[in-house]
DNA sequence: ATGGACACCTGTGGGC
DNA sequence: TGCCCACAGGTGTCCA
């Protein structure tokens, strides 16, 4: 489910609650939710309870709360369906809630977080931090002017992930050079989160309509302006929906007060099949691909 | 390097 | 009502 506009939501979301709080108790549900914490759910109780939060920090679709000293993080995926919700203690129980993270906040509120998730493709994890290759982490932790020392440092499941179109460091020119190298269809190469992160089935559909590209057109025949064209566009439209709070179209993405997102009012191709075409009128097509579906105007997008 | 199939899971909605 | 199928905002691995 979740894209970087939904991720960067709900780090907002966690960033105003979380930093500074102290864990204070763990209920494991669903052990399954653990899956990527590789010690087991023992290591993972004692490596949590009694730290403190420093920060929440973003890139692509991870998120990650820096603990203790900086050299250690809870790190969260959202997957296909995780939620994060902030909570009182006595809010009544989330239907599919897997982990429940106790906090005192640093202003002494009682609170916890629930991770609920559908699917349990999402997890949640302590990991290491460790140097990035290319310089600060995340773009979107708060208050970057102050020294922290894990600004530069990326947990080690998250390692391979590249920059994303919002964070401040990335580079259009070195992505592109990278993307007009390969061979796949240009759909494919925006969502590789090893090339631009943050880019999802979503997303990718609606930028491909707004730059007027067909999602199987071979990257390195597009030329290097329009390659530019489409990575500004992707930025612009990733902006824009976390200016709209995320995608919602059904109970499978809510912000951490459990609140949908305003951004599928606004979509022009994903979802849209056969209903007109917001520029020519043709009925938007969706087409099988890649276990998935992609969602285009077959006449603003020829494959050629 | 590239693309396709599939695995990991649960829930919902449509057709019959 | 019930059953079966398609489908869902992701990621990683294995195989040609």
């Amino acid at each position: 489910m979740p894209e970087l506009p939904e991720v960067e939501t709900v780090r907002a979301g966690l960033a105003k609650s979380m930093t500074g709080a102290t864990i204070t108790g763990l209920k494991i549900h669903d052990a399954r939710s653990l899956k990527r914490h590789l010690s087991g759910p023992v290591d993972f109780r004692n490596k949590l309870v009694g730290s403190k939060v420093l920060d929440v920090v973003r890139r692509g679709k991870f998120l990650w709360l820096p603990l203790g000293l900086g050299d250690t993080a809870l790190v969260g995926h959202l997957g296909m369906s995780g939620q994060m919700l902030i909570r009182t203690i006595d809010y009544p129980a989330d239907n599919l809630n897997r982990i429940t993270i106790e906090f005192q906040s640093k202003t002494g509120k009682q609170l916890e977080l629930r991770f609920v998730d559908q699917r349990i493709f999402g997890s949640l994890a302590i990991d290491d931090l460790v140097a990035t290759r290319d310089g600060r982490a995340g773009g979107f932790s708060s208050g970057k002017n102050k020294a922290k020392p894990w600004q530069d440092l990326i947990p080690v499941s998250a390692a391979h992930i590249a920059r994303d179109p919002l964070d401040e460091d990335f580079d259009p020119e070195v992505v592109v050079a990278k993307m007009r190298n390969k061979k796949s269809g240009i759909k494919r190469v925006i969502l590789d989160q090893n090339l631009v992160s943050g880019i999802g089935n979503i997303y990718a559909d609606e930028s491909l309509w707004l730059a007027k590209l067909h999602f199987d057109r071979s990257a390195d025949g597009i030329s290097k302006a329009k390659l530019m064209e489409l990575i500004e566009i992707s930025k612009q439209v990733l902006a824009a929906a976390v200016k709209q709070g995320g995608t919602s179209f059904d109970q499978q993405y809510k912000n951490v007060n459990g609140e949908a997102g305003y951004f599928s009012q606004q979509l022009f191709a994903y979802g849209q099949t056969d209903r007109p075409c917001q520029r020519c009128q043709t009925p938007i097509r969706r087409q099988a691909w890649a276990n998935r579906g992609s969602h285009f105007c077959p006449k603003c997008q020829r494959p050629k």
